[in-house]
DNA sequence: AACTATTTATAAGA
DNA sequence: TTCTTATAAATAGTT
């Protein structure tokens, strides 16, 4: 939000990820507890790190307090995936009780399809033989190299497409000066 | 934060609280979302607002599943009423939270969604048939997009490997100059 | 860790 | 609630 608009992925530099993190968290907890206290509400943050440390922020009581009422509130949650190039399970998910059904159902099937969107990028990873994140380099080379690959195809059927396309217009033009 | 700074204490005003409730809640969990997706940090949000209505959101996971991780990593808060042991959830990803837009945004996002679906299928189908030129242009232009971005994690994560490894160098190097 | 140029968030008003 | 707008805050890129 400064010195230019920031794309919303995963920051690739670790080190400047790594100062982000710490920035914005500090600005998500500074957040939380004005809400808290302007509008008086309880409130509770968990964030984990990608390498495991974990902060917390907890508002007007404990962490625990907020979870025992969590889990006193919400239905319980249990979700299952589907594996392999199948559909995706759905899920149930805690429902925010300030929505109207419908839109609550919108929210739902994003959730769902989310969830299969997913499974089918878990799928493609699979038939590379790599296993996400777990990758030494020599694996990521070949993945890489995979992947380059199949991009060389696609943009060759690419071409092939438009070239079609092109061919076609010229015949018209030919036909018809 | 704007016409006017505001003060860090209770608002008064009752509409005028509601108003900011909704106004800041949004605001909360949208910056919630965007360092989970900049950091890759996994984040719970829990709200309960003064009137026992309950708003949360969870990225990466479901709430249940982060409750958990903070109920093992969490070193002093052992003594925690009869919750723990929830069975951890599956590859859940973030669902749609906060806003209440029109319920025009939220079929737009299902189209998409679908379609995106749609196109990894697709995707799937090319590898395994060798080349299914059965994709028309704009797939395919979704399908090069996927796998680029898939590169680039794969160089991110190769760059993260190769920094490590310098760092240790490094460190051996100034043992023993 | 400090410093800005900018982008965001949002308080008030309608 | 929603939209607009003036202004306060947050923060990305730099130093």
């Amino acid at each position: 939000m400064a010195r230019g608009k920031v794309q919303m992925k995963r920051i690739e530099n670790p080190v400047h990820r790594q100062v982000t993190f710490c920035k914005r968290r500090a600005g998500l907890l500074k957040k939380a507890k004005e809400l808290s206290v302007l509008c008086d509400a309880e409130i509770g943050v968990l964030i984990f790190s990608a390498h495991g440390k974990h902060y917390e922020l907890a508002t007007k009581g404990t962490m625990q307090g907020l979870i025992d009422k969590y889990m006193k509130s919400s239905p319980a949650a249990a979700a299952g995936s589907g594996v392999g190039l199948g559909m995706a399970a759905g899920s149930g998910q805690s429902a925010d009780q300030s929505k109207d059904p419908n839109q609550q159902d919108a929210k739902e099937e994003i959730t769902m399809l989310k969830q299969e969107i997913e499974t089918l990028q878990k799928g493609l990873r699979y038939i590379f033989g790599g296993g996400a994140s777990e990758m030494n380099l020599e694996e990521l080379l070949v993945l890489e190299k995979h992947l380059e690959i199949w991009i060389c195809q696609i943009r060759s059927t690419k071409m092939e497409i438009l070239f079609k396309e092109i061919q076609l217009l010229r015949n018209k033009v030919w036909i018809s000066p």
